[in-house]
DNA sequence: TGTGAAAACCTACTACA
DNA sequence: TGTAGTAGGTTTTCACA
């Protein structure tokens, strides 16, 4: 809930070069945006304890490791006393990749990957299983044209 | 296109232990996996080849940058000549974070983040700014419950 | 917040099973 | 694919501006 108050160029400069390859060497960072390796060092270090950099990661590609069904699946509550235990049913499911809680005509957002279609059966199965899920709707993704992007906010820099 | 058909459970472990953390030293997550460090080295080396391994990136907390406001919207469109080019145009606006072609009564399916709900106004203008589309429906995120999880696919590890 | 310098540590390669 | 060895690069921590 903190704005960016204390993220200046320098520091989104560092965010973008780390975005696009976390390995790079903080040497090769710094001669990037022309500051030394420690003062990189403690600029990251600062991001990471104050949260702004949750973590450092990768991104697999889905198909390359055979998930090669995704689908978005909305949710209703029945708005009975289970409502507020289905978003941690729901972080059980490893297939549930991401959930929101939104506003409208359902209740939650998810996004589910399984090896293929069959396997959202499975997993629709398990949703609606839990206490307080009403029903559910699905739908099917095509075809990804992007995800994962860096992010980008007033004041940050286009990626070069 | 391509299955797991060559990723292994030492694999899935390495991916496991660089997915939480992509800095960590090969000489750490090689400790961890029970190998040296050169072959871990050359595992991710031909991950990274295979495409497996698509960037080693960062997560970055969208709240700490001033992104406090996320949408899903549904785009549809015309049925007419420009349909193709919907998706490039889209990928030109930098808040819509990710883009999926999906089946049913829409066409695709967008995750946009601004700083607060006025941002998503301008983007929707933006949105139906280009030919082809012809009219969107957006829900609201009231909150993100989780995101960007690791990979799960049969055959890996959940994470320790 | 920044810098340069230095010790500890890691990477990335080669030779070889 | 794997291991060990190693030269060269990187990280991380200083004292200090």
């Amino acid at each position: 809930m903190q704005a960016n108050i204390q993220l200046d160029d320098t520091d989104a400069r560092i965010l973008t070069a780390l975005s696009a390859d976390s390995r790079r060497s903080y040497a090769d960072v710094a001669a990037e945006v022309g500051l030394s390796t420690a003062a990189v060092h403690e600029r990251v270090k600062k991001m990471l304890e104050r949260g702004v950099i949750e973590r450092f990661s990768l991104r697999v590609d889905p198909e390359r490791v055979g998930l090669h069904f995704t689908a978005f699946v909305a949710i209703r509550n029945d708005g009975g006393a289970h409502c507020r235990d289905i978003a941690p049913r729901l972080r059980e499911l490893p297939e549930v990749l991401e959930l929101h809680s939104v506003a409208g005509e359902y209740d939650f957002l998810a996004k589910v990957r399984t090896t293929h279609a069959r396997g959202l059966e499975d997993v629709l199965y398990q949703i609606k299983a839990i206490p307080g899920v009403a029903r559910t709707t699905s739908t099917v993704v095509l075809n990804t044209e992007f995800e994962e992007r860096p992010l980008r906010w007033p004041g940050s820099a286009p990626a070069a």
